[in-house]
DNA sequence: CCGCCGTTTGGAACGTGTTCTAATTATTCG
DNA sequence: CGAATAATTAGAACACGTTCCAAACGGCGG
């Protein structure tokens, strides 16, 4: 059996098909994670506690510390399976729309759509990204280059290859300088979700739209430099 | 005496001159403060033990809860503080730039630079507002008010006045939008700081003036509707 | 089959945020 | 002043994330 190492980490990030686990304990880690969400979409953050989530996965409270670096690290690993779930949603069906706009817009709208989809669970991993431990770094990294990526190529009206490595994309200035001021405001209307809970998808949406059309329309001449 | 009640909300998120608190109170409110920005200059937002904090402003730990709901809700208090600091010195010394886009900049520069003038109390500052506790909602949406109004005076080249309260500000739907927004993007800028810690003053504010830049040239015609 | 060695387990233990309580002190008011 | 009322205190107690440890387990090389 392989040694197991402080793990979890440079696993979500990066694609490496998941170090060297053997069958049982990929099947461990994927019980742990399991439990997490489903504690997560019943009470949000708070409900994933983890001696339940070690009981419901038949699993050690020490082990599961092998497997991840802590609770937020559990939660990024989801949010990071989500993100592919994604990938693969904008793979199978592309987003529509004949402008840059109508398309970012789209992009959220979805991407926000799925967090939204169940708010205790989505309200989760949220909090999980901002809590700002610096362990997370790695992780939530890797996350902003997965969202710059999907965010990009519906900008460019391109198709999305969700399996190509992350690293292989590359926008340009401008489109990363409008991807990071995106998703910046993404992030923000979506903490301001977590914190308020008034805004709904459609709020978000909106918010979106207003910030892609300002930013969109002052890049006009520079979007394809 | 004055009954207390849960407290310390609605004081700092609203004008109302800290609610009714005997003198004695108020100084043992701004030991507490102190007492808590001391730790976070030091050590950061875990260097915060409530029991420490307890102890170096001379106050039990339980009466502590009688002027805060928590952790987060002191740091947040201390925001505050830092905010009313910044108002006052952009009246002393109005934000210079000939252009809207040198403005704003220049204010998410000054902004900014006070975080980042003691890295880990700005650290523990920004960790307490993204911390996304339920209870600091409203306190937040006060900041966010003021942070709003600090921007959009700068983006219409007016004077602010720090004393008038800050409801009377109202900005167009249009400055509201890009501001709101703008501050979508340094918030994720400076969480971003927080977590990985590289980029410094300089940086966070290129940030600033590119979203800006793109977002100003956006609503070029739309600013002033 | 045996012994090795890394993994897993169960559970104790620790730190810290938060809550609770009984006793004490301070303030207000008749 | 004296009594009533409120605030403060010291410290126990609780919850939960995290760490630690000794014992049991499990697969693999010999």
């Amino acid at each position: 059996m392989s040694r197991i190492q402080p793990l979890s980490h440079g696993l979500a990030a990066s694609e490496p098909p998941v170090a060297k686990l053997v069958a049982s304990q990929l099947r461990r880690m994927r019980r742990i994670v399991d439990a997490a969400v489903e504690l997560a979409e019943q009470g949000g953050f708070d409900a994933v506690r983890l001696r339940d989530v070690a009981e419901r996965s038949d699993v050690a409270l020490g082990t599961l510390y092998k497997y991840f670096r802590g609770k937020e690290d559990i939660l990024l690993f989801a949010f990071n399976e989500g993100l592919r779930r994604l990938e693969q949603g904008l793979f199978e069906r592309r987003v529509a729309g004949a402008t840059p706009l109508e398309r970012v817009t789209e992009f959220f709208r979805r991407a926000t759509r799925g967090l939204l989809q169940n708010p205790q669970l989505g309200g989760a991993l949220i909090r999980a990204m901002s809590g700002g431990d610096r362990e997370t770094a790695v992780q939530i990294a890797g996350s902003n280059r997965r969202i710059t990526r999907m965010l990009v190529t519906a900008l460019r009206d391109e198709a999305l290859d969700p399996d190509a490595p992350v690293d292989a994309f590359a926008p340009t200035e401008s489109e990363r300088e409008i991807a990071e001021a995106l998703i910046g405001v993404w992030f923000a209307a979506l903490i301001g979700w977590v914190i308020g809970n008034e805004p709904d998808l459609d709020t978000i949406t909106r918010k979106m739209n207003v910030a892609a059309r300002l930013m969109l329309a002052g890049a006009r001449d520079g979007s394809a430099r």
